[in-house]
DNA sequence: GCCAACGTTGGC
DNA sequence: GCCAACGTTGGC
């Protein structure tokens, strides 16, 4: 899940606490089907977007999409998210790309997509480069 | 600040 | 239903 620092980050969705915080103001419908696809319990990376641009952290759905309260038009939908933790250290878009087991990515091939799925396999690699 | 990629809108 | 014009995102 990317959000840009400077609108939504890592820090304020850790401060929003175990409640956790909803994850709005999508507006494409290939974001909105991958938020439709998370069940409680899923983990996500938290990706900083522009500045930064690296995984920061994890978050856990805790709330199943519902209706955004933000979009006046009732198209789209939200989930709520809470903080888990913090990686050691963050893994950046550089690294990532770096990594040619990554490369399917869709954070790589489709730079704009603000919610995309992750297979476990990348997601423990990525996980591991986070710990060191 | 620029621009590529891509999504949306609206005229036809 | 097509496509040009336009708007947005996000990396560089």
């Amino acid at each position: 899940m990317k959000s840009e620092p400077d609108v939504w980050s890592i820090e304020q969705q850790k401060k929003a606490g175990i409640k956790g915080a909803p994850w709005d103001g999508v507006r494409n419908y290939q974001a909105a089907k991958n938020l439709k696809a998370m069940r409680n319990g899923d983990r996500c990376f938290f990706y900083h977007s522009n500045i930064g641009k690296e995984i920061v952290g994890i978050v856990e759905v805790v709330k199943e999409h519902y209706l955004d309260k933000t979009d006046p038009s009732g198209r789209f939908v939200a989930v709520t998210v809470k903080f888990l933790e913090k990686l050691v250290k963050p893994i950046t878009l550089e690294e990532i790309k770096k990594n040619k087991q990554l490369s399917h990515l869709s954070l790589i091939k489709q730079s704009r997509l603000s919610v995309m799925p992750i297979d476990s396999k990348s997601w423990k690699i990525i996980n591991n480069m986070g710990k060191i």
